[in-house]
DNA sequence: TTTAGAATCATTAACGTTAATGTAACTCGT
DNA sequence: ACGAGTTACATTAACGTTAATGATTCTAAA
């Protein structure tokens, strides 16, 4: 924005100089619009091209009233499963001519709206909202703001929004299942991060799972350990009750305690099952057991009824829920 | 942008038709100038307050001529080194009230040179870059259009440009010492991704350690493997070939390998180190020894640097090599 | 030949904001 | 009581683009 050499961006204005055409010609060429000659069009971008032109955006968006920019709001960009969730979108965005404004709303209701006014603030054309736990206080900004909005891998209770999840309860009752399946009869869910509304269904789904095979639920260990020192008290702790198989709130926590199990030396003393089926630019090669929730399919649904909504569909609220499926690659304990 | 319900934005008019003042006072009410008085700035922010104002940035930053916006252009978003960096330069932005657009080159030359233009074309104030093995193509682009730049992470040859890294070859001697103190006398150096300045350094600095130690270069397995499938093989390979200790190009394929090598069963036959210090919402609590290459601090220099070029500081290239620090946790073999 | 209509470009105004400048009233030292 | 300085606001124009409309030339059918 600021000419540190004096060199002044160009603008319509100078290829129009340049050309001899006015500067709506010039738009209206470099925008390949149908009233302008072709050979004129070729010809003005030839120049725009030479003379190093690149479309103001701001000003492009603030007559047209379209920015070409969405913004997403995750929780944290640094949590792998946001962080593949923009790299998908990225991609996304990238085919359809948008461009990304990520925000983070760190799980907190008034970071959240920040994150809200700063996208509109930026007059995006719509949002692709992870809604935090507290997104029921935020969302009537954007209803507001009469801004389009999708909700992804969680929702808040309301028929008019759309949204995109995935089965979080089946998920939790096939991690659950494979477990019993392999043979374990005590059964540990651990997970880290807030995450209340997964972590919820995730939990139901399990128990859903245990007490058909007729295990009592204080078989049932649901460990919320937010401190990694005391990981290897509590894996000693499991398996002095005769814990046998983990269920891992998702794949980067089962990494976690994977590591953690084998520094203890207690490589054969659990079965491991994760969730996500996360497939980041490391692809993990071990056997952990998941839960593969369709994460870019998932985003790729959110993503494309964003672009709906913005293109002015008007159908009523759409609520997908992705199906999800167990990958079985041995941590469960199960030979193959 | 677009109104739904026939929602129309409020906009500077709209408070100045309701206060009578003029939309310039208002404007300037809202900025907290000097020359509108103090109880009539009160008065025109309670009632932008309660009309639901959000300034329209298209607009404002297209008359001022900047726009507090800053493109951060990583490899891949979802790398988790790039994750946490851009969350780290999210707090600092919203610290200073810029907003971020993360673009992903993925280390191509054409994608870079395409995420420059998209961060030009929205008039961004600076960019923070994190160079792909192509930036020399790219670089002149940013030159020519006067929009600061600062380099992180890794840098191209050139006096003029600002660059903020760590010491990466200091970093794989400091790692090659470890595993060599730790009794280690054939070591392997994994790496995963194409990251071709900072594998190429970290290599020397291994090898500066091992040649000071007198190993020979025969011993040092330099491995590059981008096949997963394929790294239960290696580990067997580096056994057969009496490899104990590993330095893995940074702390997530470090866990990757600690995976591989616990379902293998090798446990007990690898020492391994890691790089970066990688600390996310998933703090491993792993006993991974690793690299400090203080992340968190060098995304800040950088971003200090880029907000002090949009500043206006015209000083000569600032060139900040960060110290790295080797953190022992056990896994190189050695007792505490 | 006349003329409706298409093709091609120009003219004008507008998006919402802020910078630059103007002006009226008020303060104050002399 | 006078001008200089200050305070508090208004007026005007501009950022770079695109939409709406107008004007001219050319084509082709009547």
């Amino acid at each position: 924005m600021r000419a540190t050499k004096g060199q002044k961006r160009v603008v319509l204005q100078d290829i129009a100089n340049e050309t001899g055409y006015t500067v709506n010609t010039v738009s209206r060429a470099l925008q390949n619009k149908s009233d302008i000659a072709k050979s004129t069009c070729a010809y003005i971008q030839e120049v725009a091209d030479k003379m190093g032109y690149v479309r103001n955006n701001l000003a492009s968006s603030l007559r047209s009233g379209r920015s070409r920019t969405i913004a997403v709001i995750v929780g944290e960009a640094s949590n792998p499963f946001y962080a593949t969730m923009i790299d998908s979108i990225h991609g996304f965005a990238e085919e359809t001519g948008y461009t990304v404004i990520s925000l983070c709303s760190r799980d907190d209701a008034k970071q959240e709206q920040k994150a809200i006014i700063t996208a509109i603030s930026h007059q995006v054309d719509g949002i692709l909202l992870f809604p935090s736990n507290y997104a029921t206080q935020t969302i009537p900004l954007m209803r507001q703001a009469g801004i389009p909005f999708v909700m992804a891998s969680r929702y808040t209770e309301h028929p008019d929004y759309d949204y995109v999840v995935c089965d979080e309860e089946t998920g939790g009752y096939l991690a659950g299942k494979h477990l019993i399946e392999a043979g374990h009869r005590k059964i540990a869910f651990y997970y880290v991060m807030e995450v209340t509304y997964s972590s919820e269904h995730r939990t139901n789904g399990l128990l859903r799972a245990t007490r058909e095979a007729g295990i009592p639920d204080e078989d049932v260990y649901i460990t919320h350990r937010p401190d990694p020192s005391q990981i290897d008290a509590m894996l000693k702790q499991w398996k002095a009750k005769g814990v046998t198989g983990i269920f891992a709130f998702c794949d980067i926590e089962a990494w976690q305690l994977a590591t953690c199990i084998a520094s203890a030396g207690m490589c054969d003393d659990f079965a491991l099952v994760g969730f996500d089926n996360i497939q980041s630019v490391i692809s993990f090669p071990s056997s952990l057991c998941t839960i593969d929730g369709q994460m870019h399919a998932l985003a790729r649904a959110a993503y494309n009824i964003l672009i709906g909504r913005i293109a002015g569909d008007s159908t009523p609220a759409k609520h997908v829920v992705f199906p999800v499926q167990l990958v079985c690659r041995g941590s469960c304990g199960i030979k193959k």
